[in-house]
DNA sequence: GCCTGAAATTTTAAACTTGAAATACATTTG
DNA sequence: CAAATGTATTTCAAGTTTAAAATTTCAGGC
């Protein structure tokens, strides 16, 4: 591996890449499923929700997620449903739609993301600040690069 | 940043990294979609089978791939529709499924193959042996320690 | 004020994905 | 050997996801 090719070691590393990430998703998925009985998709939108604390353009939601506008209004559409998150009509621009999380749904994600963000430690125990300090600069090289390409 | 604590950083990083391989994969779909009318799950399966270089158990295909059964059930039907792999019966033990590329889906892969790596190399040209040590290292860290746990 | 083009969202069809149930075969145990 | 248990795969229902088409509204130019 010394004297492998540039190219051939950025494929490796990307599929490694790729191959951790399906794995902890994996992981995180059933945690959700088993410990909270939610998935992977609903709790990424009510973080957005969470995250933003105040309503949310559906342009925005799926630009923040990385996914299609068809997929953040499906998602969103079963949350309302399940009374965690609201749908409210723009103010100005009749056009848009805003989202936010019902009181109910804040009470929920809080729960819910107390134990991720514990799951996700335990996951990445093995991880100090010194190698995190290392996989920030990558990220940010990375990050910085592809501005656009990729996010 | 400097001084948060170790759970909120690694909870951080990895929303980062999940971000990084989102944006990633949303641009390598669009690829290999405009430029070989072909989809990331149906590169994924054909990329194991041209690398196995024999006939692969369904099981294994599946774990490898981190994907369920019936997920590699579905996308190998698919392919086997169009010609692209082929399903036999396992000799010995008779519950057993086994796959492999035609020679159709060896030449199909092989040209799109060499234009994934291509395009990966350009995602991440900003990456030199210096960083992909560094991520090797990382990797090798978290491969190490979850062992099970994720992969 | 109308027309044209752009923007925000939803709808739709098809593919992907999971988790669980069903099926078929194999292995162990009594 | 028969029953029970386990393994390999498929089937199934429901949810997720995309890309493209359809809708609705907005903004600018005429």
């Amino acid at each position: 591996m010394r004297d492998t090719d540039l190219p051939t070691r950025r494929l490796r590393t990307w599929l490694r890449l790729l191959r951790l990430t399906r794995g902890t998703e994996n992981h995180l998925r059933e945690y959700l499923r088993l410990n909270h009985d939610t998935t992977l998709p609903r709790f990424d939108v009510m973080a957005a929700l969470h995250r933003a604390n105040s309503p949310v353009k559906m342009s925005d939601l799926s630009r923040q997620l990385l996914v299609s506008n068809g997929n953040a209004t499906a998602v969103v559409e079963r949350l309302e449903k399940e009374g965690l998150a609201a749908r409210v009509p723009g103010e100005g621009d009749r056009r848009v739609v805003l989202v936010a999380l019902t009181d109910k749904g804040r009470a929920v994600f809080e729960a819910q993301a107390a134990d991720h963000k514990a799951e996700v430690d335990r996951l990445f125990s093995m991880l100090g600040h010194e190698e995190l300090d290392a996989l920030r600069d990558i990220l940010h090289r990375v990050e910085e690069a592809s501005d656009g390409a990729i996010g």
